[in-house]
DNA sequence: GCATTAATTCTGT
DNA sequence: ACAGAATTAATGC
């Protein structure tokens, strides 16, 4: 607790979209990964491939996401820049076990198994604690997910994703269209445009192009904790 | 390069 | 489930 305790500032929203600013420690190990580029809007990884490496994300924005054998889709998470992927699988000795697609076109540097036990976590404390950072930043998002999906309303589930978005992306800017808001809180799509549509009409949305923009997120912050 | 059409996606009821 | 608006892709000139 570093701030006073008077205004005691609630923690931010934790939301399914990984992200970090500061790259630059990786600067010194991106020798030991291979660069590797993917197309938006393509397949990365499918359940079931083998994981023999990590990757660091530099560029652009992945989705992680869940596939029931009729082909319906649980979007678990986003990752964008900063973000490691395949370290819990590497680690736990399992291979892939979910669909991750390329939403636009990244940048990505591969870490063999062997560099990254080897190398990153011998010679740099700092990726090694990084490695941890990322890992449990996927569990708090699930263990939070299943929470909030119990305890929670939808309303208030949306609420809490926009202003925690706002917050760890630090724009208030959000161009995920309704039906990838709802794949990712498990929401039906009407549901997801009733909310924001209820929002917008209060004014504490606004829409410019496609996107969302938070106009009040002040008000916003306050909705998480009372309903309607 | 530009204009039309066809297809697909997004939103609000 | 459906309809209108808005994008995006494909085609022809």
């Amino acid at each position: 607790m570093t701030k006073a305790e008077g205004t005691a500032t609630p923690p931010p929203p934790i939301v399914p979209w990984m992200e970090f600013q500061n790259q630059e420690m990786w600067e010194k190990a991106l020798h030991l990964g291979r660069k590797v580029l993917w197309k938006g809007k393509t397949c990365i990884q499918r359940p079931g491939d083998d994981v023999t490496g990590i990757f660091l994300i530099r560029e652009g924005v992945i989705k992680v996401s869940a596939t029931s054998a009729e082909g319906v889709q649980r979007t678990l998470w986003f990752m964008g820049p900063g973000s490691i992927l395949g370290e819990a699988a590497l680690f736990a000795g399992q291979r892939n076990t979910h669909h991750i697609d390329a939403v636009e076109d990244c940048v990505a540097y591969e870490f063999s198994r062997s560099n990254v036990v080897d190398r990153l976590l011998v010679d740099h404390p700092d990726l090694g604690e990084a490695l941890l950072t990322n890992l449990a930043t996927k569990s708090y998002i699930m263990s939070t997910q299943v929470e909030e999906s119990t305890f929670l309303s939808a309303h208030r589930r949306i609420c809490r994703f926009l202003y925690g978005l706002c917050l760890s992306r630090n724009s208030p800017q959000i161009s995920l269209s309704h039906s990838v808001i709802a794949e990712l809180l498990g929401l039906h799509r009407v549901t997801v445009s009733n909310a924001i549509g209820d929002l917008k009409r209060r004014g504490l949305l606004e829409e410019r192009g496609h996107d969302l923009v938070v106009a009040d997120i002040g008000a916003i912050a306050s909705l998480i904790n009372s309903d309607i």
